[in-house]
DNA sequence: CCATTTCTGTAGTGATGACTTCAAAAGTCT
DNA sequence: AGACTTTTGAAGTCATCACTACAGAAATGG
């Protein structure tokens, strides 16, 4: 069995965290591959023997990044607690000591290039997914009850969904924890009234 | 008088609405010099005569930006009006058919290289001046009478900032202008219990 | 007219981007 | 041991980056 050949001189998680945490910090096109490799510890005919290309290295870190990093649709007993642990755990998680503010898939390629095409597209899907995750619970608190039947679970999701990828850009222009627990508050300050079936929806615009 | 020399041979003005519509469009780094040329219609000597270099055309763009497609603190009444008339005149803004989604401010440079840190603060600067100035209306608000004299004007502003910033990124993942209309709605929903003095902010779930 | 000033297009500058070539190194297999 | 396989470091490839040198073009002042 085993490996033939010689063996590889580097940990490949490891050098796969180091390689995660500057695209997190630096997103897809600002992470030189100079930079990548001094952070992984290894030269760059290792990282292409190891990861490929350098947009293959990047979806590899998103992954471990959703892994380690990512934030869960919280197990609460109801569809309001479960949305609320969301908000405060994405509060705790932009804003980690030691860490870079905010979430990588919001931040990682906000602006499109055309050979960057693939990167904006892929990260776009993962918040898409994220946002029906969410949606997926509100749903289930229809099921369970704690949600009445005409609750318009897209806008909800997307209301929320709004939040949290604002509050990644607060955490970088320096909001701490504890403002963004805040926020995290506000937001979920509506929620009897934006949950009472359909009656938000009728109003229209409610700019009066 | 006049001026002396061989004139311009194109409108500077409309050069530079070109390069800050491509700046919006791509970011900072985003936008090669081969692309703002070509947007513009002149050569990169004619560029540097008029705009010194790239980072200069780009804050002048931001400028640009902000005088014909920023958002205003909507003049209104009430705080309360004012606050939902910029969170719909954003849903409007950032889904602006023929124009590309989002909030330039926002979207045109998150991620932070080192030789990018000058336009990275710059952009996180006017990003807290809009907050600030929608912290403003607030207190005007206060001293109008039509808002509590405890309101904690910081965590509001940093709350309706979070979700305008969040609501760029929503644009530019492809949900419209009704979708963004619904989250401007769903954001105002828990207007009375925020505003309703230090209410909101005996709870303190803030801090864990 | 000529001198002066400023702009414009062509063509290039050095630096840096992602990615490779290649020979030596370091293992396994028989 | 020696053939084989794979990794590693040093150096190099080619494209693209922001930016510029330069000479000719187009205006004004005398």
């Amino acid at each position: 069995m085993a490996e033939r050949g010689r063996p590889r001189g580097f940990d490949r998680q490891v050098a796969l965290r180091r390689a995660m945490e500057v695209f997190w910090e630096h997103g897809y096109e600002g992470a030189s591959l100079t930079e990548l490799t001094a952070a992984m510890g290894i030269n760059a005919p290792s990282l292409y023997a190891a990861f490929s290309c350098k947009e293959a290295l990047f979806r590899e870190s998103v992954r471990l990044y959703e892994q380690q990093e990512g934030l869960m649709v919280a197990d609460a007993p109801t569809a309001r607690a479960a949305v609320a642990g969301l908000l405060r755990a994405g509060a705790l998680a932009y804003t980690e000591p030691d860490k870079p503010a905010g979430c990588m898939v919001v931040l990682a390629a906000t602006t499109y290039t055309p050979k960057t095409e693939g990167i904006r597209d892929h990260l776009r899907e993962r918040r898409r997914a994220a946002s029906e995750q969410l949606r997926q619970r509100l749903e289930q608190g229809v099921t369970d009850g704690d949600l009445p039947p005409g609750v318009d679970t897209r806008a909800l999701a997307d209301y929320f969904t709004t939040v949290l990828n604002g509050m990644s850009t607060q955490a970088r222009d320096g909001v701490g924890r504890a403002g963004l627990l805040a926020v995290a508050d506000a937001a979920m300050v509506g929620w009897d009234l934006l949950t009472a079936g359909e009656a938000g929806r009728s109003e229209p615009s409610a700019s009066r």
